[in-house]
RNA sequence: GCCCGGGUGGCGGAAUUGGUAGACGCGCUGGACUCAAAAUCCAGUGAUAGCAAUAUCGUGUGGGUUCGAUUCCCACCUCGGGUACCA
């Protein structure tokens, strides 16, 4: 009888869940390890096969340090609240908890049967309340700090409220939404929720007015990772800019060490780089200009102070605070009309009508604090309100956005740098930073660097602004109007918002009866009845948003069970931080940035011990969908196979591709598949019917999605890890294609009859032959070479060449067979245990210890370097492995006069690389 | 537009980083075993020429560095990802 995987594979299953064999504790004599996937979504659709890519590729690695002799930290959980569970509530009334609980259970059953090392004690869901009640502690420590720029790091807001009290805003370098200045006296003059208004200013989990992403489809706001090209990114809505009263948290403060921090992880460059971007830092100055009859003066901030002397007018964001204050009576009327426009337009197609220029004179003029020349101020949507001062000194020769203003309204073009080309400015500006400086005054003749130093040191000089340094990265909207979230653990007394007692926490989401918006259009928790405090104060009616339930949830895995602490001291300095973080790049400007900071915060305030939360990042690429077609003649039920379509006029359509084995449809399933095709007919080639196939997303509409549990039926779970990593490199997007899974099955097969044949154990206690030993090490050493580097895919073949060679030489000897098992236990976990238990082990292959390769036994006796004649092999010199320049001369000497003479030409230089090869120039 | 990655047989992909390109698997061809099929095993399989040994060409295109380049440099073509009036 063949490996019975189906049975093998239960019975190590249920091993492994009755001797708690993964379970792992706090504390170990052995060096930890923490593995972690980025804990799943359950969707109602249940895993595909592309969701375990990643599980498979951690657990590998997991199973591969215990067995290297580390206490591995390998959790799962689920990250529960999300918009389909909600939306699938609207629709039927179910509640939200139950959907969700059902789709756990689903996803759970799929991930054992896979047969990962999970230790499911440790298990969280974000919306249980035992793990809420620390989401929402940490929202509360948030609003109970501020970020102190000293410092660079967050502190007890009771602090600043102690330097208000002393000095005011005076000595105070704090992160804040709008810069303030106010004296103690004034400070004490306030009244308590006055106080508190200006305190809001300051905290890193804030209550403000922003402008803010509104869905209305969705019926709520959004971040800025969660729009995609002007629509939502769940859903795919339009989304509008609207002033809304919204949680944020500060996370532009944190925006350098975010940036500084990058440098100490190991993730790919790639992705630091995708960070990089997003939080897009950017050097420059801000700068003052007068304006002329006014007191008033406008800053701008700008990247290139040097071309100063070539800012013909200014521009300020319509929606910039600069605008009302600086339009002149006369324009009163034409700037109205150009707000009305601006404010009717969407995110969207302000974004896709980038090209389109417009813009309004404001009425006013600026004064070139360089030039004294008067310059004339506009309105345009091309400046951002949200971004530097949201007005900006314009440029139009050395800026090619300030050009196309200029030549729309007809402003003066200046050109203050040469290129030394003679660029053409009736074309296009001249944007690079390289040249000389031109009609600038003092700064004339100098390189485009220099002048940038220059007229910085002379802007501080002249008191005319500071150097200064913008980021990209914006606050994170917290507020969400939905249900399914957590509850902000927030009450309102006189309209300010108070936080609730740690002791009142977690403050659990109330029932309501619909899921819908109230009929005034407060979010559903307008529904709840006696929403409020005991002492009647109305709670928050929004919920935090996805990112809150994930961005600690890796220290809670930690010491999940805890309640007195979000992770308690001493398993937190145990486990420090995520050692191997797998997950996919697409969380990088959202979860990824979030966690960081989130982080961050809490190792300012001293819970976390480490600032990075993840040391090593790998992202495991996405498993694409191989759709299969069948082509339909026109008119008729007849199907055509696809080397024959063309000789018809078709129809292709989509078909199931559970039903078609390596692009050959199942006939017979395919007239069961669809009452309309009962009676279809077939016109097929050397007797089959051969389907088209496309790559597209995995997806139900394309009928492309495979479940893993039918590849676990069909050929077990080992296989299906060993397939899934043999598909290619762990990091690329790839198709999934079942077409070579065979391959893979055979080796396991393969593998088997070195331990079993006819239904015998044939494993003898012989003592292997240098050959075999050398055939051990070999592999030994290549697959721990490629764990280490994430190579999966290239062991699997070291596998098969390992099988085959054994398999040539009749070996099935327990000192060769022994460790292999081992060796392949972390792919192929089931069959590695059966035939563990094969050689007489009572206990579980997890126990026992990766051999080391021994170099010894892979050592050549000789080895053919190849001699090459002007690059040409032309013969082969045998010579000791790693032979010495010494050898290789000697053996060159003791060679025939060809080495003088070849091909008939004199020989010039010889060219010996120890070890190597040798080279031979004419 | 800007910033990253990739382009290797019929296909998925190796080549651990400058040293015999195409490992391994799939597919295909032929053979063994079988009444037959499945399963299994063996051999072949980049292109061209040749019975053959072998020769020539060959890692997106064109140049360069090097005794030697899939690997390094320059330019271009192309596919994918990120980002975008960020001053």
């Amino acid at each position: 009888m063949e490996y019975n995987f189906k049975d093998v594979e239960k019975k190590w299953q249920e091993y492994w869940r009755e001797h708690k064999t993964y379970r792992v504790e706090n504390r170990s004599d052995k060096p930890k390890f923490y593995v972690l996937d980025m804990f799943p979504y359950p969707s109602g659709a249940g895993l595909h096969v592309g969701h375990p890519l990643g599980y498979i590729a951690s657990d590998i690695y997991s199973r591969y340090k215990r067995l290297k002799g580390f206490n591995v930290l390998h959790p799962m959980g689920f990250d529960a609240y999300g918009l389909p569970a909600e939306q699938y509530a609207i629709q039927t009334g179910q509640h939200p908890a139950v959907t969700t609980e059902q789709n756990i259970a689903r996803y759970r059953e799929q991930l054992e049967k896979i047969g990962f090392s999970f230790d499911w004690e440790r298990e969280i869901e974000t919306c249980d309340p035992h793990y809420y009640k620390w989401t929402q502690w940490a929202f509360i420590q948030m609003f109970n700090h501020f970020y102190c720029r000293d410092a660079q790091k967050a502190r007890p807001i009771s602090e600043l409220v102690k330097a208000f009290e002393t000095n005011g805003t005076d000595g105070v370098h704090a992160a804040c939404t709008v810069p303030m200045e106010f004296t103690a006296a004034e400070w004490k003059a306030r009244n308590e929720k006055e106080q508190q208004e200006l305190l809001l200013n300051y905290r890193i989990a804030y209550l403000a007015e922003t402008m803010v992403n509104w869905c209305p489809q969705l019926g709520t706001v959004l971040a800025n990772d969660e729009v995609k090209d002007g629509f939502s990114e769940r859903g795919g809505f339009p989304v509008v800019q609207k002033k809304m009263r919204q949680w944020s948290l500060r996370v532009s403060a944190y925006a350098q060490r975010l940036l500084d921090g990058l440098e100490t992880i190991d993730w790919a460059d790639s992705l630091k780089d995708i960070q990089r971007n997003w939080i897009g830092r950017s050097q420059g100055a801000e700068m003052l200009f007068d304006l002329k009859g006014s007191e008033e003066k406008i800053e701008v901030f700008t990247t290139r102070p040097d071309t100063v002397f070539g800012v013909t007018f200014m521009v300020l964001a319509p929606e910039s605070e600069y605008t009302a204050r600086l339009t002149a009576p006369e324009q009163q009327e034409a700037v109205r009309e150009y707000l009305a426009y601006v404010t009717k337009r969407t995110e969207r197609e302000r974004q896709s009508e980038v090209k389109r220029v417009t813009g309004v004179f404001s009425g006013s003029y600026a004064v070139n604090p360089f030039t004294g020349e008067e310059i004339s101020v506009w309105i345009s949507e091309y400046v951002l309100a949200g971004y530097g001062t949201g007005a900006i000194m314009a440029v139009p020769a050395h800026d090619s956005r300030d050009y196309a203003f200029a030549r729309k309204f007809n402003l003066p073009i200046v050109p203050v740098i040469d290129d030394g080309q003679g660029h053409d400015l009736s074309e296009s500006s001249y944007d690079a930073k390289e040249g000389r400086m031109i009609n600038s005054g003092f700064i004339n003749g100098l390189e485009v660097k220099e002048a940038i130093r220059a007229v910085a040191e002379e802007v501080e000089k002249r008191s005319l602004g500071k150097s200064k340094i913008n980021y990209r990265l914006r606050d994170a909207i917290f507020s969400r109007q939905r249900y399914w979230g957590e509850p902000f653990p927030v009450y309102y007394k006189d309209d300010m918002p108070y936080m609730l007692d740690e002791s009142k926490l977690p403050l659990e989401l109330p029932e309501i009866d619909k899921y819908l918006p109230t009929e005034t259009g407060e979010p559903p928790l307008g529904r709840a009845k006696n929403w409020e405090t005991e002492e009647g104060c109305p709670l928050e009616l929004n919920t935090m948003p996805g990112f809150a339930g994930s961005s600690a949830y890796y220290l809670r895995y930690m010491d999940p069970h805890n309640d007195r602490a979000l992770v308690g001291r001493e398993a937190d300095a145990y486990w420090r931080s995520v050692d191997l973080y797998m997950g996919g790049a697409e969380h990088a400007t959202g979860h990824l940035i979030y966690s960081r900071f989130w982080n961050h915060f809490l190792y300012d305030i001293g819970i976390s011990v480490e600032q990075e939360p993840f040391r090593k990042l790998i992202n495991q690429g996405m498993i694409q969908g191989r759709s299969n077609f069948v082509y339909r003649v026109q008119g008729s039920n007849m199907f055509v196979s696809a080397g024959l379509k063309d000789q018809y006029e078709t129809t292709e359509l989509h078909v199931d591709v559970n039903i078609v084995h390596n692009d050959i449809l199942d006939t017979e399933a395919f007239r069961k598949w669809r009452p309309e095709y009962a009676t279809a007919e077939f016109i097929l080639e050397e007797r089959k019917y051969i389907c088209g196939w496309a790559v597209e997303k995995m997806s139900k509409s394309m009928f492309n999605v495979v479940n893993p549990d039918d590849i676990i039926a069909e050929y077990g779970a080992d296989t299906l890890r060993l397939y899934e990593m043999f598909l290619g490199p762990l990091e690329a997007h790839k198709p999934w294609d079942t077409q070579g899974i065979d391959g893979v099955f055979k080796f396991l097969r393969k593998f088997w009859r070195l331990f079993v044949q006819d239904d015998r154990p044939v494993v003898t206690e012989e003592a292997p032959s240098k050959e075999e030993w050398k055939v051990l090490h070999k592999t030994i050493k290549k697959v721990a070479w490629d764990i280490e580097n994430f190579s999966f895919n290239t062991s699997i073949p070291a596998f098969m060449i390992c099988t085959n060679e054994l398999t040539a030489l009749k070996c099935h000897k327990r000192a060769i067979l022994e460790p292999l098992a081992v060796v392949l236990a972390p792919f192929a976990p089931h069959i590695a245990e059966e035939v563990w238990h094969l050689l007489g082990h009572n206990d579980s292959v997890t126990a026992a210890r990766f051999p080391e390769w021994d170099e010894a036994y892979l050592a050549e006796e000789a080895f053919d370097y190849p001699v090459s004649f002007n690059g040409k092999v032309r013969f082969k010199l045998s010579l000791p492995l790693a032979a010495g320049e010494a050898e290789i001369k000697a053996a060159v000497l003791a060679a025939p006069e060809t080495v003088k003479y070849l091909e008939g030409k004199p020989v010039k230089k010889m060219i010996i690389v120890p070890g190597k090869i040798i080279n031979i120039v004419a």
